[in-house]
RNA sequence: CGCGGGGUGGAGCAGUCUGGAAGCUCGUCGGGCUCAUAACCCGAAGGUCGCAAGUUCAAAUCUUGCCCCCGCAA
């Protein structure tokens, strides 16, 4: 099929390249403007462009595909389909309307949850047991189209927004070639999503990563595991921040058996061991052992290698950040 | 030229301002103690102090250039 594809971070990547390793002819491809990214302020070409270039593919980078100029574009590379995977702009009707078999978009989640900007770390942070990619028509409402296919993934204990990220991002680039397959040859089936289940996965902040220690020690694992390794997770050390890029929950309740030694009278966010290699800290319900840390200007380390550093000595109050806002 | 931190035995740090014999906490190896140990005691090995040039009697430390890593902001 000639397709154009739309598409800008890393997650489009292999869905662009399952594109052409299937044989499909990509007249086109579509990404966000570069911009100027990462440490001295030099300019970035997106992913995509990165990869496209190397496939010898053409790019075109509009600041808005609604443009009339860009849509003459498009309209001129006569399309069979867009195929659009993480591509950060919203198609207006003049658009989606264009190619002869409409839209598809490809989906980090099991749609209709977690419709929106960052489903993978979304449902590591809600503790979801399984998440997916789903394959769907676009209309004009944010991820509401018809649904052509899914596949689901189980989330593991360990996962990370980072780890599951690269798993859709591979998994996702099957299921378009498939759900293309089937829409040459006629096999493909429309499933309208229901509205109930539904919910969104807002756009991932960086003030989100600000531990807040009177949350659940199980809430806080899952909150560093679903935004590692980005926009990662830390807290108020001396005055500076701290990464906390790894933990386990040692105790997940507070009740008389399961209580530590020493946590009896802590307050939220108080080292309450700190030996040769661990390092735990008091949460609003159970305990948390930091694993794996971050100091300002430093690489990450594990806790031993930490602590043998930067001594932390039991009592120690971690703090938010950031004053609230 | 966006702001800033850093590169010191295998790991994480101190020492740099106020040049003058390589330090701390661990790890590793050997020995000891112990019912035993990730605990304790004794001993040992292991370093071009990121690279290069310069100043100096003398540079991890001062000057200049370069390489690499990281945090913030975008």
């Amino acid at each position: 099929m000639r397709i154009v594809f739309m598409g800008t971070p890393d997650f489009a990547v292999p869905v662009l390249s399952a594109l052409v390793d299937a044989g499909h002819s990509v007249v086109g491809v579509v990404t966000q403007p570069d911009k100027p990214k990462g440490r001295g302020g030099a300019v970035q070409q997106t992913p995509v462009k990165q990869r496209a270039l190397e496939l010898g593919l053409t790019v075109w980078q509009p600041v808005k595909v609604r443009e009339p100029e860009f849509v003459e574009i498009l309209r001129g590379l006569d399309a069979d389909i867009f195929v659009v995977a993480a591509f950060g702009q919203i198609l207006p009707k003049t658009v989606l309307s264009l190619p002869r078999l409409g839209c598809v978009n490809v989906h980090s989640s099991l749609l209709p949850k977690y419709r929106g900007a960052a489903p993978i770390q979304w449902a590591i942070i809600d503790g979801e047991k399984k998440t997916g990619v789903t394959t769907m028509m676009m209309d004009e409402g944010l991820d509401t189209g018809d649904i052509l296919e899914q596949a689901v993934i189980p989330i593991a204990p360990d996962e990370t927004g980072g780890s599951l990220h690269d798993k859709l991002s591979a998994l996702g680039a099957e299921l378009i070639v498939s759900t293309l397959r089937k829409l040459a040859d006629g096999t493909a089936v429309r499933t309208p999503q229901t509205d109930e289940n539904t919910c969104y996965a807002k756009m991932l902040k960086k003030t989100m990563g600000d531990i807040d220690w009177s949350m659940d020690a199980a809430t806080i694992e899952r909150l560093i595991r679903g935004l590692s390794p980005w926009p990662g997770t830390y807290t108020g050390w001396n005055g500076k921040t701290l990464k906390i890029r790894g933990a386990e929950v040692v105790r997940e309740e507070d009740t008389e058996s399961q209580t530590l030694p020493g946590t009896a009278g802590a307050v939220c966010g108080e080292v309450v061991l700190a030996d040769k290699n661990r390092l735990y800290v008091k949460c609003g319900k159970g305990t948390l052992s930091l694993t794996e840390l971050q100091p300002e200007g430093k690489k990450q380390m594990k806790a031993d290698a930490f602590l043998r550093g930067y001594p932390v000595e039991e009592g120690t109050v971690f703090t938010k950040s950031r004053a609230e806002e």
